[in-house]
RNA sequence: UGGGGCGUCGCCAAGCGGUAAGGCACCGGAUUUUGAUUCCGGCAUCCGCAGGUUCGAAUCCUGCCGCCCCAG
């Protein structure tokens, strides 16, 4: 394990901690420096909120900073937005393109905060980097793995699950252990100048949600229209542009029916958006690509648990490699929402074993 | 222009003389570091139109309008 609160394993340990100007970064922070590290603020310049919409939304870098300053401590902002574009958002964009349904949040940890700015990081002296993620990080046997958060509830281990060896040996997660409640509680009591704010919003860099502009103007996406069409082969109706849509999706169809109707796929080629009853979203298994393990490569078909979005309750898989990358996933039961371009994410107990992404 | 059926919220649909169910869609909210899902709340003073019968009609009668089907 690693030392959590020992005071003599920490003499003379740097920490950066990445800051986002939240409660939840703000208060690892402060956690670290009561543990005795020695910390470091830093941050990345992601996205700059030139579009009117975002723009509106607090500058992240003066939050973080505001913060850093409170907490008395040294404080790098990096600019990565040339990354940012092309490892997250560009890759985003395409995705949508494709009729999948990409998941940023695991691109941008892998990459940029658990890539660059970890890096950049290190550069500065840092033996470690800590977020505010609510996560744990555990070792099993020689390999390094993410854990559930106690609190189940804000649980964020699915985003991680891409971390490699080499990322996860330097990470801290201080809020691993502590329910949301306890740390806007300790922000209150440190009279942290973020105590107050509210939860998360949507994606980080579409901060109003309208990801359907976003991509339009940001990706200059072909916004052309096609037709609805039920499981049945008979069309409903049209719709803006099939990015509007992921699969599952049940609101902003448009289409009165005898029964909700839900989005069962999207065929971007043809342009169509293939709806159906809610049973026509069962699925008896998966294929994920592009799989990363922190434990031994498998070799042959195993059980685990997975859960293939966030926020999903974990359900028994068996997981049959295709190969290093690929792999075919069955379930014990069926399930709704299957998405293509989200996560499916392996757990055993609560720990992280791998995952892959949805093709 | 012979016969039969039907017209209730944007869609589907209960009701059959006692003062407009429900589902879908939509809107609002809760939840949420992806997109969703889910949950809670809202949503026809009015039943194709016009008359009539009745204490009282969407429900009965008459006429008109509009659909659909079967016939030649």
């Amino acid at each position: 394990m690693r030392p959590f609160l020992s005071v003599e394993g920490l003499v003379g340990k740097t920490v950066a901690i990445a800051m986002s100007g939240g409660v939840d970064s703000s208060v690892a922070a402060a956690l670290l420096l009561e543990q005795g590290y020695h910390v470091i603020g830093v941050t990345m310049r992601l996205w700059s909120g030139c579009s009117g919409a975002a723009s509106s939304n607090p500058d992240v870098v003066a939050q973080a900073g505001h913060v850093a300053a409170q907490l008395n401590i040294p404080f790098h902002a990096f600019e990565l937005r040339e990354d940012f574009r092309h490892r997250v958002v560009d890759p985003f964009c395409r995705e949508y393109l494709a009729g999948r349904t990409p998941n940023p949040c695991v691109v941008c940890n892998k990459y940029l905060k658990f890539g660059r700015l970890l890096e950049l990081a290190g550069r500065l002296g840092a033996d470690y980097l800590a977020t505010g993620h609510y996560a744990a990080i555990t070792r099993s046997g020689a390999y390094w793995q993410v854990q559930k958060a106690v609190d189940r509830n804000k649980d964020q281990s699915y985003f991680l699950f891409a971390l490699n060896q080499q990322q996860l040996e330097k990470c801290l997660f201080p809020l691993g252990r502590l329910t949301k409640q306890a740390v806007r509680a300790i922000a209150a009591k440190q009279n942290l100048v973020v105590a107050e704010k509210s939860e998360s919003q949507d994606i980080c860099f579409i901060p109003d949600g309208d990801y359907a502009g976003f991509l339009q103007t940001q990706c200059r996406i072909d916004a052309a229209g096609g037709d609805i069409v039920h499981v049945s082969g008979r069309v409903l109706g049209r719709h803006p542009g099939a990015y509007h849509y992921t699969v599952g999706q049940r609101k902003g169809l448009g289409i009165g029916w005898t029964e909700p109707l839900y989005v069962v796929a999207i065929d971007a080629p043809k342009r169509q958006v293939i709806v159906g009853e809610r049973q026509w979203l069962d699925r008896r298994d998966l294929t994920v690509a592009g799989c990363s393990w922190n434990i031994p490569t498998p070799m042959q078909a195993f059980a685990c648990n997975c859960r293939i979005r966030y926020r999903h309750t974990e359900v028994p898989v068996m997981v049959e490699p295709l190969g290093s990358d690929r792999a075919e996933v069955t379930f014990a039961d069926p399930q709704q929402g299957v998405t293509p371009g989200q996560a499916a994410v392996f757990y055993q107990q609560d720990r992280v074993i791998g995952g892959g992404w949805i093709e």
